[in-house]
DNA sequence: CAATGTGAACAGCTTCACAGCC
DNA sequence: GGCTGTGAAGCTGTTCACATTG
């Protein structure tokens, strides 16, 4: 294909497509073309073919797409292909849910750090990591850590966002419902689960 | 306006405007302008006036939005003006975090059941409301609920999907990792958090 | 004069249709 | 025959520019 920006919508589905193809892959499939993915997705095929071309070409006509081969290639291009560290800030019940859920590690995640600034819950437990202190979240600035995971309420969001991109942090999940200031290097995905559900009602 | 579908998109800002527009009322404002809206939420003031004036003029012109009246305005039109009553499906961390997240009240929402087939999470409470055995999930038909929240493992969704559908749920916000089969009359809106992370990277 | 409301231009994404290849 | 890869068409949503109004 010529020359193509691409677009940020695919970007957003290639992790449905790793992860339903390690799910196929585990289901001893070597090969999938793109109507039984799109079938397993909700997509259309065209969609899927379309999305996997701007990377190049990684099926073979008449067969479909090498289920392991295009995986490591997905996540060669998502940059999962080594491990990616992430910094949980905020050991509510949202934060600790996130921290024992394995779809993280299946996409290549690792939780490596969780901060609260609960004295309760400061030194506690959560699988196999302990609860450090937020007043110390700047520290992370030596441990190689490069995403964020912010789950603590709003009245905090902005000030913890603030000091993960002092202390280095280049992209943060906010979970809080309030927008954060960040400087432009900085990527920001932002999920309301209240908002999200706050549609559902118009369309019922 | 002439004739104009409404885009969905604009549809899923709604909630933001009126979380925003909540908290600018609690805040004194008894007007807005679409610019400082639109500083608030990181959005472009000429997107918020084409989406509010999709349902009609609610701002005064040299003067801006009323607080009040465009908040009441947006929560008749997504339908939230009355009570909303959800079922929660799955009690674990992510569940019972759902529960106790005040975010939905908010917008007025009502967690009005949970429910888990695990025996040991049967019959706990959960802030009011006492776990009940899924396997009597389809006794929610008589519980005037339309709405779900399924925070249920991957390989349960598709069969509690099946049941809120049989047991009239007409919307569900599935946060499970997998695409659900529904009616065509019945809305899904799925989110799946380790999809959203592992875009980060990419962008990194 | 400050801010809305909106047709029209623009940008981005999806879908189509089919050529190309195995 | 079956399925990919892709330019082109179509669609949806965003941004602009400005007429309009309190």
């Amino acid at each position: 294909m010529k020359y193509h920006r691409i677009p940020d919508e695919t970007i957003r589905r290639m992790p449905k497509y790793l992860r339903a193809l390690g799910w196929l892959q585990q289901q001893g499939y070597a090969t999938i073309s793109s109507q039984q993915l799109a079938g397993q997705l909700h997509l259309k095929s065209p969609q899927i073919r379309k999305d996997l071309s701007y990377f190049g070409a990684f099926g073979t006509r008449g067969i479909g797409y090498p289920v392991e081969k295009t995986a490591s290639q997905i996540r060669q291009i998502l940059k999962l292909d080594s491990p990616q560290k992430a910094v949980l800030v905020g050991a509510g019940r949202l934060g600790t849910a996130l921290a024992e859920y394995r779809g993280f590690e299946m996409l290549g995640f690792e939780i490596a750090a969780i901060f609260d600034k609960s004295p309760e819950k400061i030194g506690k437990r959560v699988g196999a990591l302990v609860i450090e202190d937020a007043r110390f979240l700047h520290r992370i600035q030596d441990r190689q850590i490069r995403l964020a995971i912010l789950a603590v309420p709003a009245e905090a969001a902005q000030e913890c966002a603030d000091v993960l991109v002092d202390a280095g942090i280049k992209g943060i999940l906010n979970l809080s419902p309030l927008a954060i200031d960040v400087p432009r290097s900085v990527k920001v995905i932002s999920i309301d689960l209240a908002v999200e559900l706050g549609v559902l009602p118009y369309y019922v």
